[in-house]
DNA sequence: CAATCATGACTGACCGGTCAGATTTGCCGG
DNA sequence: CCGGCAAATCTGACCGGTCAGTCATGATTG
């Protein structure tokens, strides 16, 4: 499959695929090469040493996410316009989750305990992410819609690993509600929070 | 240190330590053994293999965390026991992982990818965690205090993900708040929600 | 026909696991 | 209190296998 693309991309592919399955330690050079259907000098015409592929495909998905563009424009102004960007960037989010669960799910293996370089990429990936959020919340609380004795950090954390859990789980387990329902209960619950509402 | 307690204290201690600084994989015999100031072969009289002691080492958190007694007793009835016990589970909770933040993290890590049992041994963790604040949102629900449009156990994974993520980052944030208004915050978050209220 | 790209056998280091021997412990009669 | 001796415990050199990374040679390209 693929033959036509060049080596370099075929390896991407295959290490996401192998990395995927077995993990960074676990995995093989060989592993990835006999996937890619290449020889193992070939690999090293490409990246200097085996973590250097990890790298690569961590750094492609962070500039995925990040280039979502999930910020919220600041122009907007009125409620309406806010949680239709809110909801915007769920909807987004969720479906970038969705269609490379095998990065995210490799990122949050791999996340902490490798070498220096790649933990305080990942860290800042977090707070990249959550600043963005954080900025969200903040312009929520200056439209008066959200709450103000909240830490915007904090929240932004939370959401992440709200969105992060609940997606990783929804992979395995076939009985939770469609994509859309869950994107919705989560906006749901972001906002309003469990406490019944005085009027349905 | 600790030359008192007998060999293989001293192993899961050691092991509990490398484990967590350098990741299973990482991780080898020599450095546990070397580090528990006992030789290779002593650490095989207690442990058939290096996964062994991983296996010893999570099952004694799983016990410790699902004995921690985090269910609420079906007794409750009122509005205020239920919230005190709400509350006094957040704070036994989020003790309990700053207590053992090393094991957290390396649950974190090490979550996903590994061989089939502790896989398993890992989603039974979680969904058991699931299952017990489930029960939880359940009961609030039928005293009336929670929302009954959200699927418990979705509920229940935004929670568990939303205390992970958070607590996680707090090991790193010095900027982040106490503990025990993170605590605050995030019961705050979960029963309201970001939605401004409307009377201070 | 040279420059670039690809190959895969090979190497050296490392690591999980073994085991024959050394050391310590616990228990005995004297 | 003392040898003395067997069982239990501990040791670390060693082995077989694996794997990241190399490089001399071969193929392709322009």
């Amino acid at each position: 499959m693929r033959a036509k693309d060049g080596p370099k991309t075929r390896l991407l592919d295959a290490a996401r695929q192998v990395f995927s399955q077995k993990g960074f330690h676990a995995s093989t050079v060989d592993d990835i090469t006999r996937s890619a259907g290449v020889a193992k000098g070939t690999f090293y015409l490409y990246f200097a040493e085996k973590p250097a592929i990890f790298y690569e495909l961590m750094q492609s998905f962070f500039e995925l996410v990040t280039d979502a563009g999930l910020s919220i424009a600041e122009e907007v102004s009125t409620r309406e316009q806010f949680f239709a960007r809110i909801e915007s960037g769920a909807r987004r989010i969720s479906t970038l989750f969705r269609d490379n669960r095998d990065l995210v799910r490799l990122l949050y293996r791999e996340s902490m305990g490798m070498d220096e370089r790649l933990e305080k990429m990942v860290r800042n990936f977090y707070r990249r992410l959550a600043e963005v959020e954080a900025d969200n919340i903040r312009l929520g609380v200056r439209l008066g819609l959200f709450r103000e004795d909240l830490d915007p950090m904090l929240v932004a954390y939370a959401h992440i690993g709200m969105i992060e859990r609940v997606l990783l789980q929804w992979q395995f387990d076939r009985s939770f509600p469609r994509l859309e329902d869950l994107e919705m209960q989560l906006v749901q619950l972001a906002y309003f929070g469990l406490k019944r509402k005085k009027r349905s």
